[in-house]
DNA sequence: CGTAGAATTGCTACATTATAACCTAAGGTT
DNA sequence: AACCTTAGGTTATAATGTAGCAATTCTACG
């Protein structure tokens, strides 16, 4: 799937996972995926551009949800714990998990011109880690990793400010 | 210096060689080194944690400099601009930058115990930068990489939570 | 000089992102 | 039912960052 991000794609096909995705991993925890917290995996599943928690509030509100901040953070929260999303501090957002379930490091790029987000593999992740790790002497237990630049399609295409999938 | 962050060292010398760094920066670009600019880079460089915009506020109107948030953010900003600094996204705050004047890759590793960040050499990040690019057809125009955990020091003390330096 | 233009700073207000605190409601267990 | 735990509602506020405009300082050039 990771490698799917920048071109065309079935997307509906990356929010049905991820919600199975969720419910599997919520009952296996013993985790309840409320209404709320359903809502907004599947509102940061609408695409791969990471989402702002103030952006959820009116399509929250549009659901009938409640709509104030800490229901957001509190759904956010709970999906962060529990990996099913990532935050991107660099653009404090969120964005859906491409590998949920897995123990996993994260790093993402980021395209400028589309703002698509392409979740990096954990093995790569991994490999950078052990190598980072040995080399200084040091214990990694939180990594943010973050690069923003041109991704595949948008080098080609210099007017796509909106990519390749919805 | 990046080698000496987790260990003691004279951090006099830190802030002499990134004041100097700064006036020939500076002079060589034409740009303004100004006493709040000044100020705000030495500030930044107290120590090598991290530091927020808002907790520069007050040391600064105890300087008797206007403490109001657009000043410290225009410092910063021009700081930064000039690669004087570095903004560290997933903690909201700033630290002096350790290979001023090269036009480099960043990123840091910042231990929980001790906060103190230590900048990772620019060879080691274009390393990582070029093995992704071109594996992953990407260009990588900016990035964030910010890793967290214990540092060799931190590693045996656990009650570290001031580290090896000031 | 001295004055025009640019850069810098002062200042007020406000935007954005996130959390505290406290109460109510829902669900799960015995 | 009685209880307990978890989740959600609500209000207020904290923390971080910017917009916009007036006042000042610097610089360059005649």
């Amino acid at each position: 799937m990771t490698s799917t991000v920048y071109a065309p794609h079935d997307h509906h096909t990356c929010i049905t996972a991820a919600l199975a995705n969720a419910k599997n991993l919520c009952e296996s925890r013993g985790a309840r995926l409320t209404p709320v917290r359903k809502r907004v995996l599947e509102l940061v599943w609408q695409n791969h551009k990471p989402t702002g928690a103030y952006e959820l509030l009116p399509q929250l509100a549009q659901d009938g949800f409640n709509s104030a901040p800490p229901t957001v953070y509190r759904a956010l929260d709970f999906l962060l714990e529990l990996g099913l999303i990532h935050r991107i501090s660099s653009l404090n957002a969120f964005i859906g998990c491409a590998h949920p379930g897995q123990d996993h490091t994260t790093g993402f790029f980021i395209c400028r011109l589309c703002g698509n987000a392409l979740e990096l593999s954990p093995e790569r992740m991994q490999d950078v880690n052990t190598r980072l790790a040995e080399e200084l002497g040091i214990i990694i237990e939180e990594q943010t990793i973050e690069l923003s630049g041109l991704c595949p399609s948008c080098q080609h295409s210099t007017a796509a400010a909106n990519g390749a999938n919805a």
